[in-house]
DNA sequence: AGTCACATGCAACCAAAGGTTGCGAAAGGA
DNA sequence: TCCTTTCGCAACCTTTGGTTGCATGTGACT
């Protein structure tokens, strides 16, 4: 089963574009994404915390600034965790979707 | 872009597990779910609200009892709207990778 | 050095959402 | 008829995303 911690991670429209905007520059500070986004710098900064918490981000100091990556390889877990549970609900509609395929088959068969 | 409406429906870890019961027995009713869940009824009936408002799923009275089914279109458009997010994450982490390949390539060559 | 600007961190506060308990009402079965 | 079951509604609590306000630290410019 997928971990939910990362779900809620990416699961909150924000933080899915924060993440977006830190692999489109490479990187960013909170005052930098608050600048791209609709919400304050301490709003961006409680997000990079639950994103560092779940190990998406990490942080460096840097004189007055702290610099803030996103880190690749988690990231690329928590989306083949996300295409596992597409996949599984995928096969889970077909199952279902063939199932009453034959249904409908057999009521023709006996009407 | 994403329906953030039907992303949110689906981002809460109760209602995937609502909608992944509703499909395995074809549907149900809010004391049924909640049985399962380690939830109350009326937390079970406030979710299904949400899904009913995003038409994940319809219900319909019987007797004493509203019995809830999954409306199989609607969620296999919200799995393909998270496919393409999942995709589209892909490719950027693919891209990036490509350049930082192609980086390390020139450092090898002008050290 | 001195000052000014800017990015950060921390605290208090607000609103929405997930969850709970409690209660009253409608439908089915004994 | 009476009892059980299922539902719907209301009040309340806690978490979380968001805000404003303020103090601190660091860089930059005379």
């Amino acid at each position: 089963m997928i971990d939910d911690e990362l779900w809620s991670a990416i699961g909150d429209p924000t933080r899915r574009r924060m993440l977006d905007l830190l692999l489109a520059d490479g990187g960013g500070t909170a005052t930098g994404l608050s600048d791209q986004l609709p919400v304050t710098r301490q709003a961006v900064a409680k997000h990079l915390g639950v994103l560092d918490r779940a190990g998406l981000v990490h942080s460096t100091p840097s004189g007055r600034e702290r610099r803030y990556t996103v880190d690749e390889n988690r990231l690329a877990h928590a989306i083949n965790q996300l295409t596992d549970v597409t996949d599984a609900w995928d096969r889970r509609l077909q199952r279902i979707k063939r199932i009453s395929e034959a249904i409908e088959q057999r009521k023709r068969q006996q009407p």
